[in-house]
DNA sequence: TGAGTTAGTTTATGACCTGAACTATATAGC
DNA sequence: GCTATATAGTTCAGGTCATAAACTAACTCA
């Protein structure tokens, strides 16, 4: 019915290549190179030919097909006072684009981004999500979804593909979300496909830890690096791990629940059922009641303990502390597990980096001295909405990697919108 | 030069892909079926053809490509009173094989190794390492190589490739052993091939660790499963990660450090420059210090560990009990960062196993109760030898996936063997 | 001996990339 | 304005490879 998403590769291993294969690994090197070139305007078969190594042959014939997919448009290119016959343009087609949203405790978002990964809208709606259903924050979601497909249209762009986050584990095969313990979900399977009808490639669902640390492979050039630990520091502490530009998710797609490392044996019991799990100590809630100021509406509690930090409160300015040396332990033993030496601090990490910084260098010097260098513990660029921009990013990548799906008319793809 | 090493894919991610890589996948993937084949017997066309889903022409044409290169061979099939034209059977050929190598801190070893991935042969010499010269090491090495390399000749086999085991930080590119501080070794540039000069395939060299998972991989007959850690207690404590029957190996090779892993923010020094690492408490010489049997030669204190286990030294349960502990807390915080819920013991601690087991378990539980599962804690079944086997089957499964560096000429492949 | 059955090969076809020849379109110099 | 030159893009012959179908080979059963 519908097409492989991306995403779910479940090659059995014991698929033949045939010679289509080889088509399909070409549209992708060409449309990946038309993508890159982005930054630096339009580029031309020609040019396309010596950056992939295909021959002008080769290259006019797949873009032919990304032509009439839609997936790229030509453009005409200034003059550029060369001898020769001048070359025609070929950009992503800006009328396509594809949408990030994220369910977070506290907000919803969605923004829609352009197959150059440009941000053109954004929305976010404050929402107390804990507790909520499933089925009510969906309908939600898909509200401030529609605002934004409303625009979408009216600027002529068609939505292609989606993806959402939400901050709990994920099975993207089934499209559940099999618990996050902050939203007092489990087992909840999301119709997330519902949210955007018309996208071909249908939406993804990822976790939050994940989404944001994909944003941070392309919205900041190159600082990050193909290989780094993003922690998101939310409710939850959880963490994504990118290894040469990609995910890591392990096995089961889990990988990354760093915020139940196991830092003090006899420490605080976790929400996970553990004891002393990195959470226990540097979870916004922990950290905010052992700030003292654990009884404060949602919504105002980050902004009072940085008043409290400001005005130099010596509870808050030691839970900050003590967060950032057991954070430092993490990352340390986390940078050696997967052989990386960058990290990337997100959410309210990024947020208290002022006061949380330096603690967490001298505890991860003190713990692994030269593992990680002072100019290797980066900040999250992409803000609060990182996890919806990099859902986004990702729906992009899956088609740069796999673009028949947007060409072909593929199997039994007959009567898409009855 | 020489042909492109297996396990060092450097893709510049801009190679287009050609007709021939058709070639090549189907080439690996019926040579693949004929390797999976191997238990049950040799393997016909006909049913090559059904499992790897290519054409009955296909198939032929790999298999005479396969069978001038010498990688598999015809057997005649004993009658199976089945109706219809009898098939010729295919299989490994026998009269190749792989070399497993090994140095450790205080042995040196080496393994003869079917493409079957049966041992054929192993020896094995004790030496003291620590404080060795590399060179010193190569040398001793390459003369019990060189009894293999003998005994394989005599028995008309030719050697194709070779692994090298080293428990210590990798360079692969460069055959470059980071470090190894337990062999005291730093910067040592290994000439790994000159230990197999005639092998077609080279010589990888590979971290213990990492060896020692991959022979966990195939030994055991589907227990441990695609996903798990293997930690290998030896002198340091490592870990090698499977993930869909694969190592993963982070972004330079070097992921799996769980020896280094923060446990005790007040703990002691650790050889790494950290406090508290892992291996200061569950490393080999830090239980035998914890139990008062520093000061013993190295051959015999695992032995006198275990005898002081058996009459129930209190000094000895307890220093294995706190071990266990810490290791428990090491490998939950390990499995929920990787995703994965089975853990294999290695090295002392698959030997201490039957102290170490039920702390450890009760650790586990204690602080990620339902994570791992009591049956997915197993020991290691390949024993000691297990990182030579391990590397024997990393060079095996690098032919298989590759199997045309052994079956064509190859560019610029003139003057082999000058 | 011949029908039925399974194994493996041959042959025609189509998809795809390549390389070379070719057409198209510009600039530079006269 | 005309011609030489340079660059962009297309067309076409040729080679590799998998596929499907026809064909040959070898064995069992009756």
């Amino acid at each position: 019915m519908s097409e492989p998403q991306p995403g779910s590769e479940t090659r059995s291993q014991s698929i033949p290549g045939s010679v289509g294969d080889v088509r399909r690994t070409n549209l992708a090197l060409a449309l990946t190179s038309i993508a890159r070139a982005a930054p630096s305007g339009p580029i031309t078969r020609a040019q396309l030919a010596t950056a992939t190594g295909l021959t002008k042959a080769s290259i006019s014939s797949l873009v032919l097909d990304l032509l009439t997919g839609g997936v790229v448009r030509e453009v005409a290119l200034e003059p550029r006072a060369e001898r020769g016959r001048p070359g025609v343009g070929l950009e992503m087609n800006p009328g396509r684009a594809v949408v990030g949203m994220e369910i977070n405790v506290d907000y919803i978002a969605a923004e829609l981004v352009s197959l150059t990964r440009e941000r053109l809208l954004c929305v976010k709606r404050f929402r107390d999500n804990r507790g909520s259903s499933a089925a009510d924050v969906m309908a939600d979601l898909a509200e401030l979804v529609n605002t934004l497909l409303a625009e979408a249209a009216d600027r002529g762009i068609a939505v292609i593909g989606g993806g959402l986050a939400v901050p709990g584990l994920i099975d993207q095969a089934t499209s559940t979300v099999l618990t996050a313990p902050n939203l007092g979900w489990s087992g909840e399977t999301l119709d997330a496909r519902g949210l955007l009808p018309e996208a071909r490639l249908g939406v993804t669902l990822l976790n939050e830890a994940n989404a944001a640390a994909l944003a941070e492979v392309r919205s900041r050039t190159g600082t990050a690096g193909p290989d780094f630990v993003f922690v998101s520091g939310e409710v939850g502490v959880g963490a994504g791990f990118v290894i040469a530009g990609s995910l890591f998710v392990g096995p089961a797609g889990h990988a990354g629940e760093i915020g139940h490392l196991v830092l003090e044996p006899e420490g605080l019991p976790c929400s996970c059922g553990g004891i002393g799990c990195l959470e226990t100590i540097a979870g916004q809630d922990a950290i905010l009641r052992a700030a003292g100021l654990a009884d404060d509406p949602l919504e105002t509690d980050m902004s009072r303990l940085l008043s409290a930090l400001s005005s130099g409160e010596s509870m808050a300015v030691a839970a900050v502390q003590r967060a950032a040396t057991f954070l430092g332990m993490a990352l340390v033993s986390t940078a050696r597990l997967m052989g990386v030496s960058t990290v990337v601090l997100g959410g309210h990490f990024a947020v208290l980096a002022h006061w949380l910084v330096p603690p967490l260098f001298e505890s991860m010097q003190r713990h692994a001295p030269g593992l990680i260098r002072a100019d290797r513990v980066l900040l999250s660029s992409a803000g609060e909405g990182g996890a919806a921009f990099g859902c986004a990013g990702s729906v992009v990548q899956s088609l740069l990697d796999a673009p028949q799906f947007l060409i072909r008319p593929g199997p039994a793809d007959v009567a898409e919108h009855p």
